[in-house]
DNA sequence: AAAAAAC
């Protein structure tokens, strides 16, 4: 059963008054302000709670959806007294014939994933809530919003009518591709949003006006196209911030592009989705929406249960680009793709450099490649040409291929103001790159030093998620008895 | 520092 809870949310309002007035959103109200932070709690009553219209009934279960983890305790908040009963089929949606085939016939979708059963209904409902949704890493999010964008869409109508916002161009792309294939029957068109070849940008000047229904891009330059007058938000519907907690993150607010944003009010619907809200930003978000509905899940429930973590304890840095070589390359085709995180771009070349010295075939992927590469090493990846992917965090957010089973650690995620503290939500997000929709994974993280090790332990503590030790690093049978408790070999 | 992007 999809577990809804009445949360502390719902007792906590002592009659504060919502820091944004009801009918003037303005975004840039009180963005600077350090003190004033009032909580999500405080900023709205919680007036009702449909337990009972939002139960799945787990019966009804059709398993396209493989093992989606049957307590992914996702839960829910709504304001108002609007009703909302959890789809159980994408027919209670009332979405148009066009797109319904687009969801069976090209998606091969059969039933809502949970969060798509909960969500979809407060998205798609009048007044058009805004929604805080928080799922599990591979559980369907994208497919959420990109049918709520594309069934608000007034097909009559050739203008922008839903933007998404997205952190990395890669994902953009990606995003893209499952709106197209899904609203492929609706004849809605849409426009790819970010940076195209770093020469000819002239061509931005000389363009006409977007007039695609659906936009989908980076903020920069989403912000260029705004300032230029190329992209119109009059007839704007829906706005959507993928990975939105990275996108709100207070130091993007402050300084960067997305500041933009905030500088004009917002009458339309605004989604935000991710794996991750931690608290700071979720008390953050609760100025940029206003009168939203809520969809969460505690950090100690957000570990997958299909991915199994281990923990390698090795000597040095040559113990680690051995292991790579010799136990990771080694395992042949059949364990599936891989990928391996580095913190940094240098880190990310010297891995490479040293595989591909070494006669192995991996390729690498960070921000500092030109575009053009960036696409053809993604693609390639995706078609399945290549097996192992060295990738810094460009990569760690959203990235959807189903092949890949084992993520690596080769470095532990850890906050750039405090290097002793572990970057949680990019630790998430990293290893669910691994275990898409249930499938089964294996994360192995590499702990070099004393500091590694710290970090580590606090990050299991956190998601409250043992991670098992590899006996002995050298050893080829540990790893392949682990691989064989993650159902991998 | 990963990333975004370039007026």
């Amino acid at each position: 059963m999809a577990e809804v809870t009445e949360t502390t949310a719902a007792s906590s309002s002592e009659g504060k008054k919502p820091a944004v007035p009801e009918t003037k959103r303005l975004w840039g109200d009180e963005v600077d302000d350090e003190e004033v932070q009032p909580s999500a709690t405080e900023e709205k009553a919680v007036s009702e709670l449909n337990v009972d219209a939002l139960a799945i009934d787990e019966n009804t279960k059709v398993n396209k959806f493989l093992d989606e983890p049957e307590d992914s305790r996702i839960q829910a908040v709504t304001t108002g007294d609007t009703p909302y009963t959890s789809a159980s089929t994408f027919e209670d949606l009332n979405l148009s014939p066009e797109l319904l085939k687009g969801l069976y016939v090209e998606m091969k979708f059969q039933k809502p994933s949970k969060i798509q059963a909960i969500s979809l209904p407060m998205i798609m409902t009048p007044p058009y809530k805004d929604l805080i949704a928080q799922a599990h890493n591979g559980s369907g999010k994208t497919t959420c919003f990109v049918l709520g964008m594309l069934s608000r869409v007034d097909p009559q109508l050739q203008r922008p009518q839903a933007l998404c916002i997205c952190p990395t161009r890669e994902l953009s792309i990606q995003n893209m591709e499952v709106l197209r294939k899904m609203g492929k029957y609706t004849g809605i068109s849409s426009e790819c949003a970010v940076p195209i070849e770093s020469r000819n940008n002239d061509r931005s000047r000389s363009r006409p006006p977007i007039s695609a229904q659906v936009v989908i891009g980076t903020p920069g330059t989403i912000k260029r196209l705004m300032s230029q007058k190329k992209l119109g938000v009059t007839d704007m519907k829906v706005l959507v911030f993928d990975e939105a907690d990275h996108m709100l993150a207070k130091v993007h607010i402050q300084h960067e592009s997305l500041v933009y944003f905030f500088l004009f009010p917002i009458w339309f619907q605004v989604l935000l989705f991710s794996a991750t809200f931690d608290e700071t930003v979720k008390n953050f978000v609760s100025k940029v929406v206003k009168d939203y509905n809520q969809l969460f899940v505690k950090k100690e429930d957000l570990s997958l249960e299909s991915l199994k973590q281990y923990k390698v304890i090795l000597p040095d840095e040559l113990a680690k680009i051995g292991v790579v070589k010799d136990r990771i390359l080694e395992l042949g085709e059949n364990i599936g793709q891989i990928i391996i995180f580095v913190n940094t771009k240098r880190s990310a070349s010297m891995l490479h450099t040293s595989l591909v010295d070494l006669g192995y075939e991996v390729t690498t992927i960070h921000g500092a490649l030109n575009l053009e590469d960036r696409d053809k090493i993604v693609k390639e990846f995706k078609d399945g040409l290549t097996q192992v992917l060295i990738s810094t965090d460009v990569l760690a957010r959203g990235f959807d291929q189903q092949q890949v089973n084992l993520v690596i650690n080769y470095d532990l995620p850890v906050k750039y103001e405090n290097q002793s503290e572990p970057h949680y939500e990019v630790y998430l997000h990293r290893i669910g790159r691994a275990g898409r929709f249930g499938r089964k994974g294996a994360v192995f993280n590499f702990i070099m030093t004393d500091h590694d090790l710290m970090i580590m332990r606090k990050i299991e503590s956190y998601f409250n998620s043992p991670v098992a030790e590899i006996p002995s690093w050298g050893s080829e049978e540990d790893y392949k008895a682990a691989l064989k408790e993650a159902g991998l070999l």
